[in-house]
DNA sequence: CTTTAGGCCTGACGGC
DNA sequence: TGCCGTCAGGCCTAAA
């Protein structure tokens, strides 16, 4: 599932063959994403001359020398880069055709990503105006979560992947997180201490780099730009895992849907 | 204000 | 074998 680190994987893997690039045309076979993509984006982006990709939240921002473009891959999406020939796929809804020959292809079974125009200042965009902070930036801290936190009876797993706290975490890696924290799940956020936020907010980080380095997670659909999977599922300790034994004490991983999301944690290693 | 439920969508899976 | 209900998940909107 694409959470931060798969799509911090996808964009480093694609920045260095997009940059300077000109987009030739913009070939759309399936317009009907999580919103539909506008039929005039073709003619917006072609001919225009890539100038980055960067990610804010989950989002990919592809900028052009004209409009840029606002990306997001959804819960199965992801996108690749095809040499000339490659034989499309069903779900390849959108082919950026490039002047180096190669196509950029946003595949996308469940159709939850986007692919929408940007306007010139992202902040105002309505998707991006609300964010929280990026979990790997210094204005993300224990002090940061625990002052948030004061008061909310929603569980810490659920606050933690609320995009307007923090952004970028999602099921797996919070699950992860709280697990190497020693923290349930299900406890009311307003009564984790200062302390513990300090041990969460370094578990959070730890758990996305390390994900990022192994290429993030690939459970089924996720894939890397040049089409290999992510090895970080080899390194989960409790997604997934419910009833085998937990990896540091042997008891048994149990699942508690939280906020409608499975919830997999060790009764005995998180209190 | 916070919190919850429902909806979008496809494919895998289990039960009958 | 084949049909069908359920689940997965990010993130929106609507409603409580």
């Amino acid at each position: 599932m694409p959470e931060l680190p798969e799509v911090e994987t996808t964009r480093r893997g694609l920045e260095p063959h997009l940059l300077r690039r000109r987009i030739r045309t913009l070939e759309l076979r399936d317009p009907r994403l999580r919103w539909p993509v506008p039929p005039e984006l073709p003619a917006l982006v072609a001919g225009r001359r890539i100038q980055g990709l960067t990610r804010r939240a989950k989002y990919l921002l592809l900028e052009t020398d004209g409009p840029s473009l606002l990306l997001h891959l959804g819960m199965s999406g992801s996108l690749r880069r095809c040499a000339p020939g490659t034989p499309l796929k069903p779900h390849d809804h959108l082919v950026f055709h490039l002047d180096d020959g190669f196509e950029i292809r946003l595949h996308d079974p469940r159709r939850f990503g986007c692919c929408l125009p940007l306007p010139d200042a992202p902040a105002v965009h309505p998707l991006l105006s609300a964010l929280g902070p990026e979990p790997l930036s210094e204005d993300f801290d224990g002090g940061y979560l625990h002052r948030l936190s004061r008061g909310r009876r929603a569980a810490i797993k659920a606050f933690v992947m609320d995009q307007q706290v923090v952004v970028g975490v999602g099921n797996i890696y919070a699950s992860e997180a709280l697990f190497l924290a020693g923290i349930r799940p299900g406890r009311a956020a307003g009564r984790v201490s200062r302390r513990e936020y300090q041990l969460l907010v370094s578990r959070i980080r730890t758990v996305l780099t390390d994900a990022i380095t192994q290429g993030g997670t690939t459970l089924r659909d996720f894939v890397r730009e040049d089409g290999t999977h992510g090895y970080f599922r080899q390194q989960l300790r409790v997604y997934g895992r419910e009833g085998q034994p937990c990896l540091s004490c042997g008891t048994l991983i149990r699942n508690r849907r939280i906020g409608n999301r499975a919830s997999t944690y060790c009764p005995r290693c998180q209190r």
